[in-house]
DNA sequence: CAATGTCAAGTAATCGGTTTCTCACAATCT
DNA sequence: AGATTGTGAGAAACCGATTACTTGACATTG
């Protein structure tokens, strides 16, 4: 069943019922309800190979991100999202995991391999690890998304996401529970992304007059094995934290699994922060104090960046940039610092 | 930069070059050899959809899931392995979300879209949902897989899971830990997959003698929050509960939230097993006991069942069954049952 | 009433490959 | 040597759509 097929069948060219496919607006409304009668009762739909090869656009849009595997929901939650505003205005979307290494090689990969499928536009969400193929990317008038990063050139539009507003609502809130010793707890600070977070963090704590200590910022891997090495390197050195600050959700929960492992209790002993406010975030023991990053908006902002560039007949100038806010979600993770607390046996203080 | 370029520039016929892209062995290899030097010079890749167009086989095959929101990482996973084996095998990967209803339409849509994409294969894992349009199926000669259900037709490979092994292991766990009064967690039964683990669980307690209380069976969202609500309303109306069993993790941990929730304890109040195996089950509080099903195992069998059948000159005539198996895995959610326990103020009883 | 303009619908070129068919040339056989 | 077979490479048809260009019917104008 093809494109002719229906032609013959409803007595017109082929151009007509491309035409009529393709919402032409000079078509007779009346011939174009027939074909269309006929059309669907053959269950026709047009071959998008054929579509791609002749119109040179593929209404697909490519989505690059780092990986989903590990149990971080974040991109999870990310490419749904996304997939749900494409199919919303008809496009498919195609994803690409450019896999958690910093080898650009696989990056450059990975974006040359949705482009050769021709994609219409890329939204590229690896967090920071694109950083490192700026400098080899040659922007062919495809429209390009990024976070955080990206040049200031046509065609290529920018999410630049406010992390000071959140960071600083959370650190304002573990001081005013009187938490004076606060830890961080970082993932690699080759991505730009945990950079930012960090820089944040560092300074909020000298803006409220806190002693910045260094010992106190610990870099691991942003994941949930991370947090959970992280907090037993911490505890074992830095006996008085009372409260630690995670670069995203996911080492939050292996933080707070540590902590728990090592006898102590959380928000009693020591109180935790996340970041992304991911789904699971909810339903941790306790459920955790986050700093929100909303993946449905950064989705929805993504998807249409790209599609304002595609609609766009003149390119701007310096792309468009897009602020994206986050907040401070409180839940029972942090509580006040309780006075006598001593770590290596947490005394308990009533319920 | 198309492959007529190339033929000009290597001076041979396009023919030629795409016998050298296809790897046709009747080709000389010293002039093979020099035509994809000049290819890889010109960085040239030819386009997909012209491909697709001209041969009829895309390279791609279909994957459709439920969805992978609300922060259950089993699809998660169960995709990205599946990308793993696609792309190791020169395949590309097209993912649908038949989304979290029963709405027989949306996954015949799903199905539809992903066959409109004029994808090789398809492997179609909702986990139950395929149901209810396995009579609406015409097996157009694509190869597909299924989980669990699917016709014995040709062309179609089902995976058949053996749920029994696991369960049993989980059951007799613990009986031998003194639990005599054991609750089970079920999802929607309407879904094949959670019918089957349900029963399972029954036919393993009659096996070992025990009572069947069907008030002891909640069915809810197989889900963090169904997981919740079941035992909040659980701990209402049966007080003696000294173990859960949950149709999956993400109602275990969905589980374990309510129980500490309610002041109660795990395990040492009541001992909490799940299903699955995400990655998540080790980091949770305390790390879960669950049924391993492996994501990774399936994701591969599923693949390799498609390549297989896409390999067959003649299709098998009732189609191919491959077992899998699920085991065990003990961590510190369960632990014997506490003597002198009572629900509503859990006398600690030391470590 | 002839000339011109408008507009919907048709014809055919085109997109970038694959594959069938054909042919030139070399190797083998009688 | 001449006929037969085999082999590698080129010419051209084809996949199923889009779209620039063309046509012809009808309306408008001088």
């Amino acid at each position: 069943m093809n494109i002719r097929e229906i032609a013959s069948r409803a007595k017109v060219s082929v151009a007509t019922v491309s035409r009529i496919i393709n919402r032409v607006p000079t078509v007779d409304p009346v011939l174009s309800k027939r074909v269309r009668r006929v059309i669907h009762e053959a269950g026709y739909h047009p071959n998008p190979h054929a579509r791609a090869l002749a119109s040179g656009r593929t209404r697909t849009v490519g989505l690059i991100v780092s990986e989903i595997r590990g149990g971080n929901p974040f991109v999870t939650e990310l490419i749904q999202h996304f997939e749900e505003c494409a199919s919303r205005n008809g496009y498919g979307m195609l994803v690409s995991f450019a896999t958690q290494s910093f080898d650009s090689q696989r990056i450059a990969e990975s974006l040359r391999r949705v482009r050769e499928h021709r994609v219409d536009a890329v939204a590229i969400m690896t967090f920071g690890m694109e950083e490192l193929l700026l400098d080899r990317l040659e922007v062919k008038n495809t429209p390009l998304v990024f976070v955080d990063v990206g040049p200031a050139v046509p065609r290529v539009s920018n999410i630049s996401i406010d992390y000071m507003t959140g960071i600083r609502q959370a650190v304002q809130h573990l001081v005013a529970l009187g938490h004076r010793k606060i830890a961080y707890l970082t993932g690699e600070l080759r991505l730009s992304t945990l950079r930012e977070r960090r820089n944040a963090f560092v300074k909020c704590i000298t803006e409220l007059g806190l002693r910045q200590d260094s010992k106190l910022i610990i870099e691991e891997e942003h994941s949930m094995q991370g947090g959970k090495r992280a907090i037993a390197g911490l505890l074992r050195t830095e006996k008085r934290v009372s409260a630690v600050m995670c670069c995203n959700d996911a080492a939050a929960i292996g933080a707070i699994h540590q902590i728990v492992e090592s006898g102590l209790r959380v928000p009693e002993d020591i109180s935790v922060v996340g970041f992304d406010d991911i789904p699971l975030a909810q339903f941790t023991t306790p459920p955790l104090t986050t700093v929100r990053l909303s993946q449905e908006e950064l989705a929805r902002l993504a998807f249409n960046a790209l599609l304002a560039d595609l609609e766009r007949k003149k390119p701007i100038e310096n792309g468009v940039r897009y602020p994206l806010q986050t907040q401070l979600i409180i839940r029972n993770s942090t509580a006040l610092v309780s006075r006598g607390r001593s770590h290596r046996n947490g005394m308990r203080n009533g319920a």
